[in-house]
This record gives structure tokens, sequence and C-alpha cells, in this order.
DNA sequence: TTGACGATGAGACTTCGTATCAGTATTGTT
DNA sequence: AACAATACTGATACGAAGTCTCATCGTCAA
């Protein structure tokens, strides 16, 4: 919904933000990433703009919900185009493929929690972990490495 | 179940590990640790320990699933000693209080997500965020610093 | 046109973690 | 007991990811 440039532009405006050649740098080259990026990769396609100011934009495209966290289960951090509100990310650990899906059941479980535990739930990240159907039709076995989580 | 030391040894002794000095300094410096921890200060109580070894130590003992991570959501990781088997957090953002859980209806989660989109589901993670009774009652209100993400 | 202030970029710095490597300790074998 | 093989260690270099500083610049509004 949220994926188009003059939308996040109109967003940045609304919220008091300039919209520099700097930031339009970096939502062109962020909106250009396949589906989950690292903050490099968008330094690697965004030439002319500061290091620092490149982290900066992605906090607040962060801030601005235009981005979202992908939690990679060797626990590396990517970035993604938020696309909806709020959603969950189930990620093939084979290519890396990430499908957002919204319909698990948490509200039953924060009703739950929330009478078991007397907490007031504010929030919860969830990562699903798992091989996409064309992985499992290439037929590579996973690598099964133990239980351990070790970085690319 | 697993909180004690002998038990880890053995745990260790019957994967094939040696049981040294170090590692149990760091293991006594681990079991030492309030609720949860991150690894400087495992570091800052076991002074002569090497460094290297210390990482070392904690990767094992999370292969061992001695420990557990615990993802804060200002991002930051953390340590836990595990007490059971598959379990998910529920953090107090106040305090940092750390309750386990294990009674989230994940599997019926699987089963939904496995037919609507053919993945094989692997694994997940779930933290859950919230305010602790005890906070609540302190009556001390969430400072609710907009959507953003801040370190300590 | 001037001043205030937001934004920038270069680069130093921090934090967290891994890789290297020479040296030490332990084990099993004979 | 001697030995080689191997596990482990700690110092340190390295790397990735991200923040902080600060002088400078651009832009808006009076």
């Amino acid at each position: 919904m949220v994926s188009d440039v003059d939308l996040v532009v109109e967003r940045l405006e609304l919220r008091g933000h300039r919209v520099t050649e700097s930031r339009r740098r970096v939502l062109d080259a962020v909106l250009a990433q396949p589906a989950h990026f690292t903050v490099d990769d968008v330094l690697r396609s965004t030439r002319k703009v500061g290091r620092a100011t490149v982290f900066r934009t992605i906090r607040l495209l962060l801030d601005l919900n235009v981005l979202c966290r992908v939690l990679l289960d060797d626990g590396t951090l990517h970035y993604r185009v938020s696309t909806r509100g709020h959603h969950h990310h189930l990620v093939c650990r084979e290519c890396g493929r990430v499908e957002d899906f919204t319909q698990c059941d948490i509200p039953a479980l924060t009703r739950q929690l929330a009478n078991a535990t007397d907490y007031e739930i504010e929030g919860h990240w969830l990562e699903v972990y798992g091989r996409c159907r064309a992985c499992q039709a290439a037929g590579r076995e996973a690598a099964t490495v133990g239980a351990g989580h070790r970085r690319a």
C-alpha cells in the first residue's frame, strides 16, 4: 500500500521532514531492492550519499513504517519495504524468499498471556522459518547443521 | 531443569567437550547472572578468561541448549539460562524482567501457514513485549517514544 | 538578507562477534 | 613414560553494523 515514492515523500513532509536529494536517493535505492536487503546493499547502490545519512534515512523510514526489519535465523538483520500494517515474516532458509502473513492468532495468545501473567502486552515479534515450495521441489536437502546459528 | 553446574558439565562431557578451568569460570559467571545478560556482562565478571574464549563458550552453551537468546525490543541481544526446551519470552519493557512461556498455539499457526503457503515450516522466533504487573502498579507511565527503537 | 535550524558527509569511534595463530594442556596409544 | 594427535586458550587483528561529532551547507521564514 505504501510502496510508492510519492506516498513516502508525502509522509515525510507531513511529519515536517525535508525531502532532500540524499533522502530521495536512498528512497529510490530502497524501493529498487529485492524483497529484503541489508543497509550495506543500500550503501552500495547509493554512491553519492554519506554512510551516516543512509543509516539515518533508513531509521527514519523505519519510524515512518515504510520499512520493517526482518530477522534472519542466522541472527542478521535485514530490511524490507512494508506493504501493510502489522504483519510477520515467513522466511525460506534456503533461498531467502520472504512471505508476509497476518493471519496468526496473536490476539488470542495475547489475551491468554495477559491472563496468565498479569502483563500488559504491548507488542511482539514473530519470525517463522522454513523452506519454500520451490526449494522443496528442487529436492535440495537442507544442510541440517545441528542447532547452531552460524553466519553466512 | 538444566540450571545446575554439574548437569552442564555432564552434558559437555557427553558431547566430547573438555571441562576446562576457563569453561568452568564462564559457566559459573553465566549461572550467577541475573535473569538475562549480555556477553559483556559475562566478560566483566570473568577477568581471567580471554575474550574469545568467553564468546566461544557462550556459543557452545547455546548449542547445548543451556542458554537461549532473548531479543529485546530495542534490538539488542541478551542471553538467558534456558530452563526448558522450546519456549518464548515475555519481556517487560520497563524493568526488563523476563517470563518464559510455552503455551502459545504455534503448532496451529504452523499448520495454517503451511497450508496457506506451501512452506515446510521448520522453526520460529517469538518475543512478546509488555509491562509486568509491578511496573503497572508503580504507575510509571511508559515513555511512549513514538515508534522508534533506540538503544539504552 | 539574515538568522535559525534541519540535513549532510567525512570519519572517528563503539559494540559485538569471528578468524588467526602460536602456544599449552589433555588424551589415547604404544 | 614417551609420543603424536588433537582440543583448547588467549592475544590480537579483523570485520560488520551502527552511532556520534562537528564543521558546513541548504532552505525556510521573517
